[in-house]
DNA sequence: GCGGAGATGGACC
DNA sequence: CTAACGGGTCCATCTCCGC
């Protein structure tokens, strides 16, 4: 059976649940922000509606940038439990429309209809349609939706016209949909990839066709280097399945740069508290802590113990952390920006029923 | 040579 | 003001170490 794959990706998710609450910001920028501890609109963009990115707002953008950007614009800071609420919804529903379902972030979703539509495209084309149908009546949101052989190529497709778009890429369109496409269109390939490559002679994905694969592997390495030579051929077999998580995080920026333990262990105890809640929360108990540090020159810096068994116990957790953290400090003589806990060797805590065993 | 542990960096949302 | 910069997750790679 021919594979037909389905993404999904809401449009200017935070910004546009915002417009919904709060009709009178529609036709107006918004800029909804993650602000830091570090007051008067220090923070970054989370998400710019299509009014601030006219004027060059985007994100992961300065607050003050965007501020400079769109002075005129609306700056909200992040309601992440709203989002997540009408997340949760929309996902409930979605999960019921293909025959396997796979949650990508917050806002965007894979679904395997290789089934329900019989590998017919049009039939396809058309489940696309009543999905963006269904999503705008219920949440009165918009989204769009790529319909490709595979995840690789459906990412890239619901990204293709934006917004409120619909692109289909049956297998005999693949090529020449992905030829005159930049290599960093293509998932996984970032800033940093795109730059190695482009120093190859390497700007488009049908240059990327051409290169000689002992050399990619040479340059990237054996996984990368293979990935990217069939990804450049919008070859792709990956699943659509349910992925347990396999690590919790939690960081925050500090008031000011500071290597005193002080001033330091209050915001990690926040940490370790929210952090043991959401590990409570989805029944995980686990086994390896790491402190994180990011200095004041933006450098990233972990340090991590393993146990010899897991364990849910918030006081382990945060017993390790302050450990970690000490080590760290007398370690290296560095200021820290922002302080974070993370664990992972997740496991379930007794009694506490996997997500996969949710039937479909 | 293989594995787990630990550190780091890239990528994406 | 010639910059200033959140929070979360996943994955790959490298090194070290015990076996």
């Amino acid at each position: 059976m021919r594979r037909i794959v389905l993404h999904l990706d809401m449009d200017y998710f935070y910004a546009a649940i915002e417009e919904r609450e709060n009709p009178e910001l529609k036709g107006r920028p918004v800029v909804v922000c993650v602000y830091s501890a570090r007051g008067e609109g220090k923070g970054a963009v989370s998400t710019a509606n299509y009014e601030a990115r006219k004027r060059g707002v985007s994100s992961g953008m300065s607050c003050p940038r965007a501020k400079k950007l769109a002075p005129e614009a609306v700056f909200l800071p992040v309601n992440f439990e709203l989002y997540e609420g009408v997340s949760e919804n929309i996902m409930g529903y979605l999960r019921g429309q293909g025959n396997a379902f796979e949650q990508g972030g917050i806002d965007e979703a894979f679904l395997e209809v290789t089934g329900r539509v019989k590998s017919d495209y049009k039939k396809a084309e058309e489940l696309a349609r009543e999905i963006k149908k269904v999503i705008r009546l219920r949440e009165g949101l918009s989204c769009s939706i790529g319909v490709a052989p595979n995840k690789l190529l459906a990412k890239i497709a619901s990204g293709y016209r934006k917004p409120d778009g619909l692109t289909v890429v049956e297998p005999s369109m693949v090529q020449g949909f992905l030829r005159p496409m930049k290599t960093s269109k293509l998932w996984g390939v970032g800033k940093k990839t795109a730059e190695e490559l482009r120093e190859m002679g390497i700007i488009t994905v049908g240059d990327l066709t051409e290169a000689d694969p002992i050399t990619l592997v040479e340059k990237f390495g054996k996984a990368k280097g293979a990935w990217l030579y069939s990804a450049a051929r919008g070859l792709d077999d990956d699943k659509v399945e349910v992925r347990e998580a396999a690590q919790l995080s939690r960081i925050t920026t500090l008031p000011r740069n500071t290597r005193k333990p002080e001033e330091i262990e209050g915001a990690l105890k926040e940490l370790v508290r929210d952090l043991h809640t959401a590990l409570k929360e989805q029944g995980f108990s686990f086994r390896t802590v790491s402190f994180i540090a990011v200095t004041a020159a933006l450098k990233t810096h972990t340090k991590s113990r393993t146990l010899s068994s897991t364990t849910d116990e918030e006081t382990v957790l945060l017993g390790l952390a302050l450990e970690l953290m000490e080590a760290f400090l007398k370690e290296r003589d560095l200021d820290i920006r922002r302080v974070g806990v993370r664990v992972s060797g997740l496991g379930r805590a007794a009694g506490q029923k996997s997500l996969l065993d949710y039937g479909r």
